[in-house]
DNA sequence: AAATTTAGTAAATAAAATTTACCTTCTGGC
DNA sequence: GCCAGAAGGTAAATTTTATTTACTAAATTT
């Protein structure tokens, strides 16, 4: 019957928001463990408590930043009908969450898919879920007949992750502004009408 | 009037080739200075006298890639008319050489790009000049009619590279095989004429 | 043939990450 | 009311890696 939310010792979210704020302007590799501690005014041993090790507590961050964008997304696809809109206000949250969350964008473009350990981490498992999620809306949207049966449905989720991705890639590395409506409407008119005049 | 082309010292050249085939199966952030010495078969302190550091090693087997990389597409490239016809060789040798290359492809899309050096690299000047030849040949596209007005060139960029690199990821990460001709078949389909049914 | 550069080694040093041993406080069961 | 053990935390040692330094020996230049 309690609220059975087992809250999170002091210490731990002290090296969670050390290390969220220290990636907003420096790589993962140039953070060091006894630079993580002292911002987060504990001691490295902590660190280890809670974290297995630097790439784990990363992930951790990740998984955070993941789990609010799940939401964010769940809440934005309410009410919308027909795979063709979906997939238009997908692209839409995808744009404005990594403008508008620039360690999210870093973390989860730059940082991790260079670790084997990543794709075994929870933070992968929910990229996976809302991989799942696209391809069935592809999958619907080719049922009723709102999108093109003679392409591969990876090939069209590829196209739109990658699409976005390289969009949002040089606001996550260079910082450059990045205005939504404007990357969003390009993308979606891109990839649903092609380029061919 | 001699060749002037300072040969290469066989210590440079085994570190260079170890680099490369430790990265064959290794991530960068696991090879250690020590075991790319010893799988060279030279001591370490030869390394930091041919390169800054780790990094810089790295930095330079991506550039002896990427310069092969220009040349090949230079070649594929010879007596091809018509912009909309030039992107899709490009997509063709891009996915070709992500495909067979897989070292290339994961030193580019995974290893480099979370550092800033990389942006100060040689290697990356290349990226950039491939970059300006893809948005010379939008804006051909754009003059002669083939390719829509409507959309920013760099956005249409986005989306080739994007969408390539995505295509190639699950190659470069987990080994999956990549049909080059079916790839690059899909990804021109869906690029030049949309997902729109 | 002296002077200098080039290719290379071996050992020291420095910088990180990670582990270990320990201390305190709180909590549930007797 | 108390005590065993878990939970939160520290401080210092250890290990692992990267990087630097000081030094040969051969080749090249002058």
């Amino acid at each position: 019957m309690e609220k059975q939310v087992t809250t999170c010792p002091p210490g731990k979210l002290k090296i969670i928001n050390a290390m969220r704020s220290l990636l907003e302007d420096r790589t993962f590799e140039s953070l060091t463990i006894s630079e993580i501690a002292i911002t987060a005014g504990v001691t490295e041993g902590l660190i280890y408590k809670y974290f297995k090790d630097k790439r784990d507590l990363l992930h951790h961050v990740l998984k955070e930043h993941y789990e609010q964008f799940l939401i964010q997304i769940d809440r934005d696809l309410q009410g919308i009908d027909g795979a063709l809109n979906k997939l238009k206000k997908i692209i839409w949250s995808s744009i404005e969450r990594y403008a508008n969350h620039r360690v999210f964008a870093r973390i989860i473009l730059l940082e991790v898919r260079n670790s084997e350990e990543y794709f075994q981490s929870e933070a992968y498992a929910l990229v996976r879920q809302f991989n799942r999620l696209i391809i069935e809306i592809i999958n619907e949207g080719v049922a009723d007949g709102e999108i093109r049966e003679d392409l591969p449905p990876a090939s069209i989720r590829n196209a739109i992750f990658g699409t976005l991705e390289h969009s949002c890639l040089n606001r996550a590395i260079f910082n450059e502004e990045v205005s939504t409506n404007d990357t969003a409407k390009s993308i979606t008119e891109l990839l649903f009408n092609g380029i061919r005049r």
